[in-house]
DNA sequence: ACAATGCTTTAGTCTATACTAAAATGTTTG
DNA sequence: CAAACATTTTAGTATAGACTAAAGCATTGT
């Protein structure tokens, strides 16, 4: 059920993960911010989809790609604590206080 | 902080954490439940032993290894998901029948 | 139709590391 | 002290898989 651990320990891989946990990407843009050419990205991308671990929408010439975050299970929050870490909390009242905002906007 | 994926991803590695993550074990112990030589289990323990991941306790001419389990932080929920599975619940009933037993007994 | 764009696939190289077999280290026993 | 035992260390090999460069495949624009 889990992903083997295998999968996800490569380096780059989990930086191709953290950019796309939160957000859909474009595989270019990826590509861009991660150190390997743009064919090495895209083979990630297509074991990480193969595996079920992120999703791929198509959109004319464009691909994008997002996290299956719920296929980590267990796993997911270990590594949003890795890539994160205690920044977490943070974020989680950032994000609170941005709902905050927009719910005063739409009143 | 937490231990680095691609260290503890390796099968052996993890087969072995595995034995030692509830109770001590003697490499020879370990490495009988692994199939790799004496030498292989002994250079992980080494391995994992150098990155604080596992304790070791001299007696003789025996060594005995456990899990150091604090220090994989969030990992250490999702590993045991992994090895020890849904059963973990039935495990916890378990121990606590167990240990109502033990207690039955003293009384 | 052709070129440009965004991405994937293929073929091949290179490196990290898990592993084995054997020798070495340290400890207990007779 | 020698022999047996428990484990570690060393040296060397083999393999997985991450990576690159280049070719291939769709889609869009002119």
């Amino acid at each position: 059920m889990l992903p083997d651990l295998a999968f996800i320990a490569q380096p780059t891989r989990q930086q191709i993960l953290r950019l796309i946990w939160e957000s859909e990407r474009s595989a270019g843009d990826i590509a861009e911010a991660v150190p390997v050419t743009f064919g090495a990205v895209s083979q990630h991308l297509g074991a990480l989809r193969k595996a079920g671990l992120v999703r791929l929408r198509r959109e004319g010439r464009m691909h994008w790609y997002a996290a299956e975050r719920e296929a980590f299970g267990a796993l997911g929050p270990a590594l949003e604590e890795m890539w994160f870490g205690k920044l977490g909390e943070l974020k989680r009242l950032a994000e609170a206080e941005q709902r905050r905002i927009d719910r005063a906007k739409t009143n």
